[in-house]
DNA sequence: TTGAAAGCGATACCAT
DNA sequence: ATGGTATCGCTTTCAA
């Protein structure tokens, strides 16, 4: 903590008391200080390139201006931190700041990464996953206005309020593309059944067939895992059958999965998207848009959900950080209720159309 | 900020002075505060759950504990973000907490970050990036200790101290596993020359040649980039050749340029590691160890590196977070010169023996 | 052995 | 219009 020039130090240069300083500099100083020496007290300020000292400031204000983030392997972890990315934006640009600590998964550093959060004395609190979730709350955080981005509360509706994916929608909008491209014989690579985002895009894809007036194929679903070798697998056995029965199209739980079906293909001596359409989930960074061929793929809204929860949690908090304690009331409603975001399609070289035969 | 009990609390259940509350929690009671006293004080603070508040203290002792880490594209990236992980463990063991702003590769939102972070007046600062790299250090970084995670002073060395990877021993010891298992005709698909992680590995691939014996094969090295695209097209040129003459070794720049010769080598009809052995770099989580196969990799020490870096740090700080500006000088000598960290060798199954042929 | 008081830096009330 | 002063919560020196 280097020193730097404090309001005395401007009064001093001015010639006033730092009251005057601190009027004229917050915008009290109109009907109270002489304009000249308003005049004087700003270049001063400018001369010391004065700032008024954050942490003086949180303590007289009771106010960090900082929003603690706990997530549970989104920093450390090789995913995508976009949501924390979306979040800290838009805290920054109304001068927040946010400290964030990353569990690693370990469902024990819960409470003390709260408890760490709440010693430091965050205005409030948002907790990040990195796949859509339950989540068991910490213990702690009832204690400061807090919200949950991607995950969603384990005791239910009403207690928590959340962000997260639309994901009976992405689902649904996955299916129509793969539709609008005339494929009939579809594979469902999803993810563990038991999975929250497998069960809504299930739902999506049912909404999705119904739309079109076609029967839900329940054979067609493959649940398998999230990695590549998991999609290598299930395309593998998905992809043996013969040409007129074998699927025309695999949707797959994430663009990881999509890289084994590809590979799973090449490895029949299939070609992607001639034999076989692939489509991705996520939109990865570095992997749909590099890969070979280049993935279609919904894109999960990760920055968006983080901008929504923050612009939330900051709608929460008292106004202008002044008169916290004797001031109004936090508007807690805000923080209630499920918000639901929308990605959208990417549309690259794994999709085709449905080979001639 | 929620209220909580303070000091004054503590005195007035216990009833003594607050000062008397202050010498005791701090140990400096035992010349100074009867022993009974003590006791009724210990238990009073225990009952009210008392936690010294962590901004007054910061002002006070004008040492916020707080670490600023400005980083590239670690947070929001799609990489590995394990140097803060590796950083922020050691950070918090010793009750400091790190604060981080990522400038997503955005070189104009690098002095705004660090000034963000000297208002907050964080104690110390560190620069990660995503890649290792030659660094221009944003203004305002010599008002605060500061090292370097990662990458290093464009001015040179003798500026600001830093930790990086092995990568002339990294890529050495890679040649090494491969000359191994018996290859000879190998082929590196490295990232541009122009990059100097790539410099420092074709030196560690001259220096593990010359050990073997051997002469280089300068007509080997295939410079492309760091994504799947990159290495599909570099490994289907090299592997086109006639089984005789191509190579049964491709050595990668990194694991999903791996991932693309793996690819590549399938679109011929080639096994692996059966008929071309293919090793990574950087063990990638959820890529090198779920790929088909799996991939032998160079690990990168990312969490050893943003450790050492933390630890430097915190050891540069003055002693004992109290008298910061009285005691003893910081230490800045142990910011000072270049530290290499070496990784290891995973040996995984895409690194097999050379074909019978 | 204990408590009163100064000070870290900034703000806002209240006399002047 | 201006400046003195209490306050935020804590630590530490100095008197009693």
């Amino acid at each position: 903590m280097q020193r730097k020039a404090t309001a005395q130090d401007v009064a001093k240069l001015a010639g006033v008391s730092r009251s005057a300083v601190s009027l004229v500099l917050n915008g009290h100083g109109d009907g109270n200080i002489a304009s000249e020496s308003q005049v004087r007290i700003r270049q001063a300020a400018k001369d010391l390139n004065y700032k008024p000292n954050a942490v003086a400031l949180s303590l007289r204000n009771q106010q960090t201006r900082i929003i603690g983030i706990v997530s549970d392997r989104v920093i450390s972890g090789p995913v995508d931190g976009n949501i924390i990315a979306g979040a800290d934006a838009v805290a920054r640009a109304r001068g927040f700041v946010t400290l964030g600590l990353d569990t690693e998964q370990d469902e024990q550093r819960d409470a003390s990464a709260v408890e760490t959060l709440l010693d430091r004395h965050v205005d409030a609190l948002m907790y990040v996953t990195v796949g859509l979730r339950e989540l068991r709350v910490p213990a702690g955080m009832e204690k400061a206005p807090a919200i949950l981005a991607n995950c969603f509360d384990s005791r239910g509706p009403g207690h928590l309020g959340n962000v997260i994916p639309d994901e009976v929608w992405g689902g649904a909008e996955a299916l129509r593309h793969v539709l609008a491209a005339g494929h009939r014989r579809l594979g469902f690579l999803t993810g563990p059944l038991d999975h929250p985002a497998v069960q809504h895009r299930l739902e999506g894809y049912r909404q999705a067939m119904a739309e079109a007036g076609l029967p839900f194929p329940d054979g067609a679903v493959l649940p398998v895992g999230w990695d590549i070798a998991d999609g290598f697998a299930a395309a593998s056995t998905a992809l043996a059958a013969p040409a007129g029965e074998r699927p025309t199209a695999l949707l797959c739980a994430n663009d990881r999965c999509a890289v084994g079906a590809v590979l799973a293909a090449r490895g029949l001596g299939l070609q992607v998207p001639g034999d076989v359409s692939i489509v991705g989930y996520d939109d990865e960074e570095r992997v749909a848009d590099t890969m070979v061929p280049t993935l279609s793929t919904m894109a999960l809204p990760l920055r968006e959900i983080g901008a929504a929860a923050m612009t939330r949690i900051l709608a929460s908090l008292p106004r202008a950080a002044r008169k916290a304690t004797a001031g109004q009331q936090p508007d807690r409603t805000i923080l209630e209720g499920e918000e639901l975001i929308r990605g959208r399609f990417v549309d690259r070289a794994s999709l085709g159309p449905v080979p001639a035969s």
